[in-house]
RNA sequence: GUGGGUGUAGCUCAGUUGGUUAGAGCGCCGGAUUGUGAUUCCGGAGGUCGUCGGUUCAAGCCCGAUCAUCCACCCCA
């Protein structure tokens, strides 16, 4: 009991039954990818830890899986490190960590797909559209929707500014969500514009600060996100220029007007609501999803220069994203190519899954088992039913001979269990008639086939 | 990293103010039915009560520590 075997923190095993149903979500997904012309790729588990680090912002570093030089990774440690552990003096936590582990695992999809642009950059044609579903780590206190081991399915666009990128994801967006049957709010916004928010407050300095506070409005409410601005260091007057962002409320249209007048005066916010602006128009008609407009949407993100997305599921109870995207002037200038504009998105495989599987809405024959079972009887028996198993494999039709000779109810009872059609029942009077007794496991049914005429009736 | 809840059978959970032998449902195994599952009836197996320590004549129950897990915050998919 105490020491049954367990998965580690934040992990899960994914029984055949849940594998039908992530197949299922991946399949739609990857499916309308590949539909908008995106390629596949796939990266290591692990990059170098330098790839990671700094990356994700501070926070996101404390949340980087490290992994432990193979070897004595102590050995490795430098003697001035040992020292000053040896006399009690305080080490830098991330010297210690970069003398002790040189790989980690992957955080997100989008930093290894940057470095991989750069490091193949004169194999690539541009624009370069690839998708890449896989899994993540992240070293995060697992809680509800959130897990340490987690598939993100990215799609993202590298070399081109064209607006058109956001509108097709837009669109992706829509079509994969009307594909799960889900019905979701697709949130955008735009960077310039919380950019312009901030030049207006008179702080341009504090945006990142003055954007995660913005963000947690619709969660905390208009005074705290005021008073953790003040904690920011964010004065009262520039507080007060922001305020009719809170008085915002309506669709895009009704918005729009209001904050072309307030942001009047920056130049940068004026390009991002003419950017937003294109994009509303252009997409025009969804399928199912709606388009919405959040001044608030910031996201965490410091690479997010231009679009911001988020999709929301508009049934459940998943609090959080599903879907996540924006875009990044300049991703891969830190690995060195400077001048590349991206836009991507992300979607949370696992959330959807938890909302899907909620709200019921994924399809009662997900990849059917195997369609019929042959009763072992006895050695003959069975060697006589692996002739029939061939012929009807060969037609295309999932078929399997239990194994061993056991009780009939037992065999029965597995088919039950794995929810089979048909069991083919070949004893000694089936033997010499020269028939196949075939039940229908739903109805109970049976009848007696010839050898010729049973992959008809399977059919 | 911060705060809170919960750890009893394979699973979901009861268990009274501390008091004999710790229960139920589901599942599993066997039988009713040696050629028939799901349904019915009968029977059976399965628990160091997360772990270590303390209080007590006596601890599943009280106290402490520890581990695990869940929830919330931070952050995020």
């Amino acid at each position: 009991m105490a020491q049954k075997p367990s998965t580690p923190k934040g992990t899960r095993d994914f029984s055949p039954q849940e594998m039908l149903r992530r197949k299922y979500i991946f399949g739609t997904i990857e499916k309308v990818f590949q539909k908008y012309g995106f390629l596949p790729l796939e990266t290591p588990a692990m990059e170098n830890l330098e790839t990671l680090t700094g990356k994700y912002g501070e926070e996101g570093d404390r949340l980087i899986f490290k992994i432990l030089n193979s070897g004595d990774a102590w050995k490795e440690v430098s003697e001035d490190v040992k020292a000053k552990l040896k006399a009690g003096e305080e080490v830098h936590p991330g010297k210690l960590a970069t003398q002790l582990s040189e790989k980690a695992l992957r955080y997100d999809l989008t930093v290894p797909f940057a470095r991989y642009v750069v490091q193949h950059q004169n194999e690539i044609a541009f624009p370069f559209k690839r998708y890449q579903i896989q899994p993540v780590w992240r070293a995060d206190r697992p809680q509800k929707g959130r897990y340490r081991e987690f598939y993100q399915c990215d799609a993202d666009m590298i070399g081109s500014k064209s607006l058109l990128n956001e509108v097709e994801l837009v669109q992706l967006f829509d079509d994969v969500f009307t594909d799960l049957g889900l019905a979701v709010v697709i949130k955008i916004n735009d960077r310039k514009v919380l950019s312009g928010i901030a030049e207006i407050s008179g702080q341009p300095e504090k945006v990142v600060d003055m954007v995660t506070a913005i963000d947690k409005l619709d969660k905390i409410g208009r005074e705290k996100v005021e008073e953790e601005m003040r904690n920011k260091g964010i004065t009262d007057d520039a507080i007060a220029r922001i305020a009719p962002l809170f008085s915002l409320s309506g669709s895009w249209k009704e918005q729009r007007p209001q904050l072309e007048q307030w942001l009047a005066p920056s130049a940068v916010a004026q390009q991002g609501l003419k950017d937003l602006a294109f994009t509303f128009d252009a997409v025009a008609n969804m399928k199912s999803a709606r388009l919405e407009f959040d001044p608030t949407l910031a996201r965490g993100l410091d690479y997010y220069t231009g679009a911001i997305f988020e999709v929301k599921s508009s049934e459940g109870t998943m609090p959080g994203s599903i879907c996540g995207g924006g875009r990044y002037d300049d991703l891969t200038g830190v690995f060195g190519l400077k001048g590349m504009s991206g836009v991507g998105i992300s979607f949370g495989a696992d959330r959807i899954y938890d909302v899907l599987l909620e709200t019921n809405k994924f399809p009662a024959e997900l990849g059917a088992s195997t369609r019929v079972l042959f009763a072992n009887f006895g050695e003959a028996e069975a060697v006589h039913c692996l002739k029939l198993l061939r012929q009807v494999r060969e037609a295309g039709i999932s078929a399997e001979l239990y194994p061993d000779q056991v009780k009939m109810a037992k065999q029965f009872k597995y088919a039950d269990d794995k929810g089979i059609a048909y069991v083919a029942i070949i004893g000694d009077n089936e033997m010499k008639q020269g028939i196949i007794t075939v039940k229908d496991m739903k109805t109970g049914e049976q009848k007696a086939v010839k050898p010729e005429d049973l992959v008809a009736l399977l059919q």
